[in-house]
RNA sequence: UGGGGUGUAGCCAAGCGGUAAGGCAACGGGUUUUGAUCCCGUCAUGCGAAGGUUCGAUUCCUUCCACCCCAGCCA
């Protein structure tokens, strides 16, 4: 089983191919995000596709920004797409790239296609376009713009590029085919008016190429092999290859798409992430709740978990659902085998150990993982006064209940066994305090009478210990597709997505906790030390697994 | 009803004419000073359906069915 070879998926073995055959001498992918938002779990499959598939046949990938609408995108999308990125582990090839570098080429080309009887103006308001451009069982009708001249579909151009037309008076478009059952093929819009200024551009430009009319030339310009996107643009491949066959470019590149991800009980549109971030839905892009990689990030997940999970996905072209689940375990299965433990109370309740001297303290030594020695161990102080859960004492309960109860005994973990004897409770009949007693000479070893304990719980020493908060995540939608059927996706946000707790205490030795830095908190879950405002907040990266059953 | 795709277990996914990998989830059991981890076991006579070709079909052919994408001057 071990030294089984994990299948090639179908790109792999397209590529291995073409690499074999000669076809291409190198690989060369390239990651084309627009920066009209933040990066998200999607991508992140992308990412790893791209930057991946250079990786293992050697080849590179770039990292171009597809930013051809200044409507919608701006430069603090572009910082943060690069930091994202970086973050999940990967270099892209050479410089960072631009759609909007390739603008002057790209205007030659039109110029080309008009030459060539290719491509016209076109008056047509967008109402009007639309009907022209018939439906999906109807053919559309010629433009009655569509055999201008050359020499005056030049001269509209050139106007068009000086600004003296109005936003959606005119547009270029390709000559293709009106009647063609792929719309996409029924003169597509090559270039638009938009008098905005771009974040790369600045003035420079008030027409701008469509996603069309840029990515292929694009990739052509940057020697893509391999341009590789999601299904959604199979029906634009004939138009991708029209303009690869009309066009003067430098290479051929060749599209393939593949199923994008879908994630349950999770939102991947960008649009629909961004009306969170704006209604205030959640704090930010990078709010731990967002399925985003700044906000997965902040709350504790690691780069290697989520390359993990996106090698487990696998990468086909059929669309499905991917169950959260499977991300879960991901970073449970990273913070597992990484994450130093430490002990937490969420919800104290203190705990006197009547027969344990009042002056008296001890430090234990406790190692910081189970099983990696690699880890140094850390000192844990004990008094005669701790907290522990309240969720981990009864005054009575059956056998399942593994925790502390009157008359019988528990382990503290890394330190004695204990015995409850009694509860006090304040006017409203709640347990304010448990007295217990400790059974002398049990750190380390078992009870001399014989009598084990029934289970082992965490707690922290009173005396010596920190009060932090802790934000404790849940999934942000309480559905398993929020984003599809009758109801709106926010009418399923989880109402305890969110739950703060305050006053919890901690063991000392996590003062030195740096900013996301993971930890399991023992019995309870992941956690890592928020990375802005007050350094005593902790997020709760994921829980623990629960088999304990219902008692 | 036009064009483009996809159907293998609850979910993801191998399979490429020779008798259904693996992972997630779930469910049993063992170990355990974390109800964690780890370990062992169970989980498709079946590959959307029906025909056909073949000694043999998830793999080839035919027909049908279901689902997804496309009518932005978004990407």
């Amino acid at each position: 089983m071990s030294n089984e070879q994990k299948p090639l998926n179908f790109l792999e073995q397209i590529i291995k191919k073409d690499l074999a055959d000669g076809k291409y001498t190198k690989l060369v992918t390239r990651f084309p995000p627009e920066p009209n938002g933040y990066l998200h779990i999607g991508h992140a499959k992308s990412i790893c596709l791209n930057f991946g598939l250079a990786e293992t046949f050697g080849g590179d990938c770039h990292l171009r920004f597809d930013d051809t609408n200044p409507a919608k995108e701006e430069q603090v999308y572009v910082d943060a797409i690069k930091q994202d990125v970086i973050w999940l582990g990967y270099q892209w090839a050479g410089e960072v790239r631009y759609a909007s570098s390739y603008f002057d080429t790209l205007y030659e080309w039109a110029h080309y296609l008009v030459k060539n009887h290719q491509a016209y103006v076109c008056d047509l308001s967008p109402e009007q376009a639309r009907e022209y451009r018939g439906t999906l069982t109807e053919p559309g009708k010629n433009s009655p713009y569509r055999d201008r001249s050359v020499e005056e579909n030049l001269d509209l151009l050139a106007r068009m590029k000086r600004g003296e037309f109005a936003e959606g008076s005119r547009v270029l478009r390709a000559k293709i085919d009106m009647a063609s059952g792929n719309i996409n093929l029924r003169d597509p819009i090559l270039y638009r008016i938009r008098n905005q200024a771009h974040h790369q551009t600045g003035e420079d430009w008030c027409i701008y190429p469509t996603y069309d009319f840029a990515h292929g030339q694009g990739d052509s310009i940057e020697g893509v092999s391999h341009s590789i996107c999601s299904l959604e643009f199979a029906d634009h491949r004939p138009l991708y290859d029209w303009f690869i066959e009309n066009l003067p470019v430098p290479h051929k590149p060749q599209q393939y798409e593949f199923g994008r991800l879908n994630l349950n009980y999770t939102i991947t549109s960008k649009r629909k992430l961004k009306q969170l971030v704006d209604e205030e839905y959640v704090e930010a892009w990078d709010d731990p709740r967002m399925p985003t990689l700044a906000g997965y990030r902040r709350r504790g997940y690691t780069a290697a978990a989520i390359r993990k999970f996106c090698e487990m996905i696998g990468v086909t072209r059929s669309d499905g659902m991917v169950d959260v689940a499977m991300l879960e375990h991901a970073i449970r299965d990273d913070l597992d085998k990484n994450a130093p433990r430490a002990m937490c109370v969420i919800n104290p309740i203190k705990l006197v150990l009547l027969n344990y001297p009042a002056d008296k303290t001890e430090v234990f030594t406790a190692p910081s993982h189970p099983n990696r020695d690699d880890f140094a161990p850390r000192s844990v102080p004990f008094g005669r006064e701790i907290y522990i859960d309240a969720a981990d004492f009864r005054e009575e309960a059956n056998k399942k209940y593994k925790r502390l109860v009157i008359g019988k005994r528990v382990r503290l973990r890394h330190a004695y066994v204990i015995e409850a004897q009694e509860a006090l409770k304040n006017a409203a009949g709640e347990i304010v305090e448990v007295r217990a007693r400790i059974i002398e000479n049990t750190v380390g070893k078992d009870p001399e009478d014989g009598v084990k304990p029934k289970g082992v719980i965490h707690w922290v020493a009173a005396h010596d210990c920190l009060d932090v908060t802790l934000k404790l995540y849940e999934r942000l939608f309480n559905h398993p597709e929020p984003d599809t059927g009758e109801r709106h996706f926010l009418d399923f946000i989880n109402p305890e997505s969110l739950v703060v707790k305050r006053g919890c205490k901690a063991e000392k030795s996590l003062a030195s906790a740096q900013p996301l830095q993971g930890f399991q908190f023992e019995r309870e879950g992941y956690f890592c030390l928020d990375n802005r405002g007050e350094s005593t907040v902790f997020n709760r990266t994921i829980g623990l697994r629960d088999s304990s059953p219902k008692i």
